[in-house]
DNA sequence: TTGAAAGCGCTAACAC
DNA sequence: GTGTTAGCGCTTTCAA
């Protein structure tokens, strides 16, 4: 093992106080004498002194430490939307203090449920941290069931009350939907986030809706499902091309099925951006640098994780912030793989 | 707030047992009376005792937590080299119910100096990972002061003697090398990573072993130093395209920059894998789905953080493996972005 | 201004 | 088998 730790005990026998003074001397108590406080401090600083963390911890129940468990049933969660989202709370938690804690499961797994239910109980951590909410979330139920401190990215479908950040999906969705009605696309398909995670629905939504209004048709062969990676997207995106006439145009609802589906495209000798538009939701990073660079939809992750994170410790703090169900709007990013306008030559 | 837990005093006052008995029947000792122990459990269940985590890590006086910090001067960490290997390192320790403690610091920074006090002092962790080891590396030379039980993704330059997993980067740039030359390549231009890290030092090392073992002179203005990053990658090339007579290919130190250099080139009309050749090094998830896909070297990210959690843990709980200085083979890719063979109407 | 003492919730050596 | 007791290292009343 490693050198045993100095101690509040040892420190104050070293000086010569009683461990209740040598505490008080360096936690800045204003009622020991300076000069004590001054001795305390230096025998600290030479013997290395640390308090240790854990019994403080234990004395003030309370860990200062948050809890983000991963929802992914890939364990590498290669999906960038994870790393960008935990650095948002992670930077954030540092800023204020915190410790984060973070470990992945599979969505709906038994360990997935072990998991909250360790956090929840046994001060295992002062705060959680949710995200892809899903219908009918048993994270959350149990969650406010237990009354548990926790902020979630996402909403639900039932009606339980509890503090969440979001952005507007459906309205992201419109604006895409938008975009490419307005380069003269009508026959949109679109490659769907699997049923069962909230923003895959608010997304669903929102391009069935912006359809509708502007008076174009859907046939249900338009839409399938993909599972969020490159490969599910370039593996489900074959369904969407043997439609006749064809699309012109396909949506994915993120931009790792869109990377996915435009390499399949490309594979195929299909030139994306001319014969046919692709457009991601998220903006990653990586999103800038596809060939062509991918239209989308961006969200501030980062920014949602600290927002998140930020309104996490305030509710552990019984500050209750005044707003606990925030959402954002997300914005439209026009590159090339949505190409120009239809017509004129294309098609 | 949120509940209030019950306790094992609770619960003991509840059964009618001394708390020693309530403890010792959970913790399945086999000096509790059967019937004892069932009333317990009985007690515990319809109660809903959790034991408290941080109660029962003063008395063990271990964490079973380890700890990650991440060394990143971007707080995002967009670099996927983190996420993939906090997945290998998480999911190990989760394997062996230990708990993942992560935090970011820009590298050789006081918040990261006071990030590793905290973690060799106080109990806050029982072990830390460290990555990408540095020059003179101050985190290394900490740890083995303080005796702390740590493994390093790296090797260092001084004569410490301390548990390390690392790839073997020199002979990984050697198959690179090798593989363009092999293509008729003599004029192979070097975009590396920035001095002070270990690996950035084998790899260079690497480039220059090779090229001299084929008796290739190499020119300073081939070499330049980029920061990992697309961005920085593309804003560095532009300093290898004025030469002449030209480079016929670029090796870049990490797959990032040998995207932001395949993106600007493109942006100049320049042909990736027909006018030049392009190579990176790691392989990241993103390198099979560049256009042209990215000839690299892969580095088995997971897995080297898994093996590393692994033997950390081993250390922690005093099994010191037999062998501590784990040296791995990386493997080269070849994929469009290195082209075919020089000569034949290209050039 | 300081110290004694209690206690956070748990484990474990040692009686009984 | 079970309970008593003594901590783990710290904070915090409460008296002195």
């Amino acid at each position: 093992m490693w050198d045993v730790a100095v101690t509040l005990k040892d420190l104050a026998r070293h000086v010569g106080v009683s461990i209740t003074t040598a505490s008080r001397a360096l936690a800045d108590y204003d009622d020991v004498a300076e000069e004590t406080r001054q001795r305390v401090r230096e025998a600290a600083e030479q013997l290395g002194y640390y308090p240790n963390i854990t019994a403080r911890r234990l004395q003030k129940r309370r860990n200062d430490t948050l809890g983000f468990i991963i929802p992914t049933a890939d364990p590498r969660f290669a999906d960038p939307f994870f790393s960008e989202f935990m650095a948002g709370i992670g930077n954030e938690a540092a800023r204020k203090d915190y410790d984060l804690l973070v470990s992945t499961h599979s969505p709906d797994s038994p360990g997935e449920k072990a998991a909250y239910e360790r956090a929840t109980r046994g001060g295992w951590v002062d705060g959680l941290i949710v995200v892809r909410t899903r219908e009918n979330d048993g994270r959350i139920q149990l969650l406010c069931q237990s009354n548990f401190p926790f902020v979630a990215f996402g909403r639900t479908d039932d009606d339980l009350n509890f503090p969440y950040v979001d952005e507007d999906s459906t309205a992201g969705m419109r604006l895409l939907v938008q975009h490419l009605i307005g380069l003269g696309h009508k026959r949109i398909g679109y490659l769907s986030p699997p049923a069962g995670l909230m923003f895959g629905t608010y997304r669903r939504c929102g391009y069935y809706e912006t359809m509708a209004e502007y008076d174009l048709p859907v046939d249900e062969s338009w839409v399938i499902e993909g599972d969020m990676t490159q490969r599910g997207g370039a593996d489900a995106v074959g369904k969407l091309l043997n439609l006749d006439p064809p699309l012109t145009a396909i949506i994915c609802g993120n931009d790792l099925m869109a990377i996915g589906t435009m390499n399949r495209l490309q594979n195929l000798g299909i030139n994306v951006g001319r014969d046919i538009a692709v457009a991601g939701f998220d903006d990653i990073p990586w999103a800038a640098y596809t060939a062509p660079p991918l239209t989308t939809i961006r969200q501030p992750i980062y920014k949602i994780g600290q927002q998140t994170c930020s309104m996490l410790i305030n509710i552990i703090n019984g500050w209750e912030p005044e707003n606990t169900h925030i959402m954002l709007t997300p914005e439209l990013i026009v590159r090339e793989s949505s190409g120009t306008r239809l017509g004129n030559g294309r098609r």
